[in-house]
DNA sequence: TTGAAAGCGCTAACAC
DNA sequence: GTGTTAGCGCTTTCAA
């Protein structure tokens, strides 16, 4: 039996509604009054039925946020990022973890949505890209992030330009002399899977050099995925001379497939990823990557989300693309004019 | 304007309890009833409102989640094993995550329970004990893991036993021929940093080795703590020949440290600690490392809250001790016999 | 300046 | 089997 409003206003022989009000700071309450209630609060320990506000609210003060893997450290930045604004604008957050699982993520849209969530920041997995126009439509502010849905509807969105990512440091492993290049990415339903591959494709035509399909890899992305791939065109006559994968998880497996091979770093292979984040500064080789602004597009997925609360006829939808950085490493560096006799 | 139960009953020209028992599958409901109703709500896309639900039921369905540090992989192990279990029983999860701050802590508690969780799996960082004990006394299940709150009240807990984990991986060290330990540790009003420091203790007083207070390191569980210690110690003139850290960011800010003094690992210095996740297969050296079973903790905690949600009668508290594994590495083995001339 | 009362959207007695 | 209705704890008109 926990003390309500009512208890309060009992025991001073108040009203509910001047009680409220005191709490809230809205319309008119005698200095007196108040201050006989806030002790009174104080003192009780009294503490606001949220679910209560909110329901009279139809508002929750809350957002959420649906990530594929919350081990993932981009991902966790990026919960990170979205917290802080959301706190500072007095907003709690829920983190939902899909596993890279579309059922998941469906039930989740559905769960937080019921729980009247004021927006939600989101890494779809690629399932169904209906599943969101009615909710968008509804007006509720969706903000895709790392993956786009695949819709002409229209959504805001925080990301980086994928495929000039993917190109740019597809350049640089041709830069350093490689021309057999390696490529695993993740499935292609998401959008950042199928833009990497692009980059990468393109850059290999930009630079003279035939596609060759049987060194591009599509798994999911972890890296059991990558171990595979990389283990199968191990057994091959012809290996690739760098490797670039769309992912750490991916790139992870891979290594470990080329060390069982008895191969060199970046010796024998070079490569290189997409947001290889070494917390620990113990990681070899140090991986060549790019690295994502990751707090960033938390952060600002959630002013998005705050700014559309704050003004609901605000129907526009905005698009951010931010820069990534490329970190050059040992994984890719320093055997040069290698593999010209391709 | 969101359809709602009333709507598709007006719609049918049934009752909204009729409408609201065939979504629960409570009451009875005619066959030829219910199943023109489930089409309507297949139809019409209805969702109930779960903030409304929550009111008339007085329980949320959900549970709350306080860690310290989400990036951190022990964490997220542990949020992954909350979620699986809540999930399971048809609950979402809150996830807070507090920088290891004790202003943030308490926020949460408090907001999370505004919320209405069922109850709360947390990892407190030592604030004060008595913020806890009016909720506990008012029956919201709250599952304490990793740290402990210094107090006598009873509460449920699923932990290691940190000492008797921190006593055996300062024997491995021993028993490596080291006899000049240093001890990296976390704040003391934690009780995994205390616990361990005593296990450490306890262990060199067990063989005989007299302690050295100059060898032991106090300060935060992150990676600049750890850099700035053992930075610190190697400006002595003598140094520990093995150094155990109560947790993986610390070890990792020590090694930076020890390898800007261009010493060795194991050779120069031996090192192990708590919880050093390798996802990466990379790290290297391979660390030395007491592994707790981070997924079972959290799903453990999570069953807890739900027996107890199920049986608010069930007063008595469950403190669960689970086994760790110690896992020897490259990081401490292979130097032998070496520092005996203490 | 204060209070009475009408809901927010739903569930669950209880009555028919 | 179905409907009426009284709340859940709070905010917010509106009237006094």
């Amino acid at each position: 039996m926990t003390i309500q409003l009512k208890d309060i206003a009992k025991q001073l022989n108040v009203s509910v509604s001047t009680v409220s009000k005191t709490i809230n700071g809205t319309g008119r309450v005698g200095k007196e009054t108040r201050e006989r209630i806030l002790a009174a609060i104080k003192e009780s320990g009294y503490q606001p039925n949220e679910v209560a506000r909110s329901l009279k609210r139809k508002s929750t003060r809350s957002l959420g946020v649906i990530v594929a893997d919350i081990s993932n450290s981009f991902y966790a930045k990026v919960i990170k990022g979205v917290e802080k604004v959301a706190s500072a604008n007095d907003h709690n957050v829920f983190v939902c973890n899909t596993d890279e699982k579309i059922g998941k993520e469906e039930e989740y849209v559905r769960v937080l949505l019921q729980n009247q969530v004021s927006g939600l920041v989101i890494a779809t997995v690629g399932g169904d890209p209906n599943l969101f126009q009615p909710y968008i439509k509804s007006g509720i502010p969706f903000v895709f992030i790392d993956n786009l849905p695949d819709t002409d509807d229209n959504f805001d969105l925080v990301t980086i330009d994928n495929a000039k990512a993917s190109h740019s440091i597809a350049q640089h492993l041709i830069d350093q002399g490689h021309r057999k290049l390696a490529l695993i990415t993740g499935p292609l339903n998401q959008s950042t899977a199928s833009e990497r591959k692009k980059g990468f494709q393109k850059c290999l035509e930009d630079n003279g050099i035939p596609l060759q399909d049987e060194w591009i890899g599509v798994g999911e992305f972890k890296s059991e995925s990558g171990y595979q791939i990389m283990t199968e065109w191990l057994k091959r006559d012809e290996r690739p001379s760098a490797l670039f994968a769309a992912n750490d998880f991916l790139l992870y497996g891979a290594i470990k497939a080329i060390y069982e091979k008895g191969l060199k770093i970046p010796e024998d292979i070079a490569v290189a990823c997409f947001d290889a984040h070494d917390e620990t500064g113990l990681l070899r080789p140090r991986i060549t990557s790019i690295i994502q602004p990751a707090f960033e597009i938390g952060s600002i997925a959630a002013e998005i989300i705050m700014r559309k609360e704050r003004n609901k006829e605000r129907k526009l939808f905005e698009k951010i693309v931010l820069e990534p950085t490329l970190l050059m490493n040992e994984s890719s560096l320093g055997v040069v004019d290698k593999d010209e006799s391709f």
